[in-house]
DNA sequence: CATAATTGGACCAGAACAGTACTGTTTCCT
DNA sequence: AGGAAACAGTACTGTTCTGGTCCAATTATG
């Protein structure tokens, strides 16, 4: 379905509303605030930490912040930190092909790729969160909230 | 991995395939000349034909043929007619997203799902044909690719 | 009209992913 | 110091999806 993974998108959002505090915040409360379940939340952000998203602090008071602002993390740079590399076909540079001889189409699909690529390193989290390009939204969508409506947990 | 399924390559290579000869081609004719199982191929047909991109013959002396050509055929089409349709979240408009709420990012996603669209409607199956650089197989080599075919509309 | 060729649709097996749970290590607070 | 809180890593389970195979409907041909 060309989709990617329901934990990517969680990443996404995760990591938006970590970037609206300063301090370190922890999975439990990141869970509250987005509604994502705890252990889910958790292994995603376990797994930015991996990744150099965020910083992780262990121990009592411990929790999780942001590395970098949101204008310097894209859209790419989560989805390859969750689903792994970007490439839509297994016959990539490098990858094993048995139909190469006969598919007659090379790596044509880098092109593909890279225009993926781009496209997603064109935008980055915090685009997604100042809603500069979207009022087209027809449907519901969330008041921009002010600034952790929970926190007090 | 953000990677589109398996069932997607092998339509391209076999819409380029089939866009070179203008006769109606059968499933076995197309396995053999783009080394895809038969009925792998077969099924691919099958799904490209229930979405318009080919035309089929049922019955002896039948077989498939383009619907339109190749240069009207974009690989935003082919994967949406078998991948389904490019919505890289559950969370688009109109989807079901118990964490609507509570996300805030509305739908954003939306955005990125059109960077995605469109840099994929703008190759075509002609452009993964025309290509030079299907001299070189077996190495691997990257396309030029200055900075994207084309995402910056 | 019978036969053969070919598409059309349904079915089944395998793998990949999402989600959960548990245990261990580290750090703060009392 | 001792206990509690929170991250880190690993393992497991259930579900979904892709990929592949088989049988039925259809049509030209002899």
């Amino acid at each position: 379905m060309l989709k990617l993974s329901k934990l990517t998108d969680y990443a996404v959002v995760a990591l938006v509303r970590l970037g609206q505090k300063s301090e370190v915040t922890t999975s439990p409360v990141l869970s509250r605030s987005t509604g994502i379940p705890e252990p889910t939340v958790a292994k995603v952000l376990k797994i930015l930490a991996t990744q150099g998203i965020v910083s992780s602090q262990r121990g009592a008071r411990g929790g999780y912040r942001l590395a970098r602002p949101l204008e310097e993390i894209s859209i790419a740079a989560v989805i390859q930190a969750i689903d792994g590399p970007i490439s839509l076909t297994t016959c990539v540079d490098g990858g094993d092909c048995d139909a190469r001889s006969t598919c007659g189409l090379g790596g044509q699909w880098d092109m593909v790729n890279a225009a993926i690529r781009h496209a997603l390193s064109a935008i980055t989290l915090a685009d997604m969160k100042n809603h500069t390009v979207t009022d087209r939204l027809g449907g519901l969508h969330v008041p921009p909230m002010p600034d952790g409506p929970e926190a007090t947990a």
